[in-house]
DNA sequence: CGACTCGTTGAGACAACTCAATGGGTGTGG
DNA sequence: CCACACCCATTGAGTTGTCTCAACGAGTCG
């Protein structure tokens, strides 16, 4: 769409919360602007991690191979958001396949460059650490839901994170932005494709949500709240 | 046990690794030294994080309450482990109680002066990075598990990463060395009670585990893991 | 010796899974 | 432009694995 933006509407995203504008100038300097077609791989699971992603526009999908040879989705990342971090400042190999959603505009910065840049400006770090700390904390309530839960109660959670994350006001309602299919829905609650299929479909009957080809819109997010417990 | 251990066996853990030997005393210095005893509480859930702590000797559980009320265990935490760590960098509540599993030794720093050190020394801020990190990383990897394993593999697992955190080569075999329950591995596990008894039981008649009074070790590692998939 | 906590085992119920069949959209190619 | 293949979704019927509930055993502590 846009082949030049503005240098400012890409100085933003989890990297460069509350730096100052000089750093954020070396920071967006440092990086490289690289687009994704719809169904392209950023990387792939087990590989080392020799590149660090911000999301500018667009979605990016994660996936993890279960033992079984399928691939699960784990979640969906939006803009703003920084795809295989932990990997890159961790230097272990990326747990999961990222792929595009749609079409997806990037930052990146090499691994060694991106290290190299946080340990000579602290305030990076500081949003590296702050970004990590979420993804932890998001995680580790998503386990509690798994255990502490029904299922009717995870699969609202699921779509009520999916709104957060990926999620705008549209004409009907709640719209989550990208192609979501029951299987999806399905591997993220831990739950089998056809009891999410049905368990949607109860709620559709009931006005709290619309349901479309690989599409959901979350119609009254207050009693699907209530239903998350 | 040892009231005054030596510094220099204080200056380790998750946060003096590769600290470069200035620094490190800084960091020990600014720390102070607690105990408690087995069953304290080091803080609540929803707790504002004041305190980062560090274990020198001892264990602690986290566990959560869930909507029920009930306390469930998230894991535990062995020497060396930053307890507390994703709260206080992000500064948000405590996501779960943290209780001393045995008599334990702490090192804490307060929240705004660990902040602080961290902003003068990276090196520091790098091992906050990467404990957190690794957190991140060990949750994503057990919510996988909870999607695509069974029950039976999902107990092998928490066995093993039991093990691996707070085991120790005992006559037997690999022991946990900490008062674990039935109840506790059912929790981190996200099964019932009485699955949890019946597949140890099981485990048990087969010489892959030998069971005791809150206690269990494991007989066959290999034989696990494998059930683990 | 009680009282308590921790653990085991059995029997029954039910929720979620598996399997199978059907129906609509979507996109492609002749 | 129609026909076909493909993907996504729904629904039904039957099965099973896990949970629930209840009773009993055994170790530990005061």
């Amino acid at each position: 769409m846009n082949p030049a933006p503005r240098r400012s509407s890409l100085a933003r995203g989890a990297l460069f919360t509350e730096l100052d504008g000089r750093t954020a100038e070396i920071l967006l300097n440092a990086a490289t602007q690289r687009h994704f077609a719809s169904g392209a791989t950023l990387f792939h699971q087990g590989d080392a991690p020799s590149q660090l992603f911000q999301i500018s526009t667009g979605l990016v999908r994660l996936t993890r191979v279960n033992p079984e040879g399928e691939q699960t989705t784990l979640r969906f990342m939006g803009a703003g958001d920084l795809v295989g971090c932990v990997a890159v400042f961790r230097q272990v190999a990326f747990p999961a396949t990222a792929t595009a959603g749609k079409p997806t505009n990037v930052l990146c910065w090499g691994s060694v460059q991106i290290l190299d840049l946080m340990s000579r400006h602290p305030a990076i770090s500081v949003n590296a650490l702050n970004t990590v700390g979420d993804r932890a904390r998001e995680m580790v309530d998503r386990l509690a839901e798994m255990t502490d839960k029904g299922t009717e109660a995870r699969v609202a959670s699921v779509l009520l994170r999916l709104v957060g994350q990926v999620g705008r006001h549209g004409p009907k309602g709640l719209e989550i932005t990208t192609p979501v299919t029951r299987k999806d829905v399905s591997e993220m609650t831990g739950v089998s494709y056809f009891t999410a299929s049905r368990i949607l479909g109860g709620w559709q009957r009931q006005g709290l949500v619309w349901l479309g080809r690989a599409r959901i819109v979350v119609l009254d997010p207050e009693r699907l709240a209530q239903v998350a417990g």
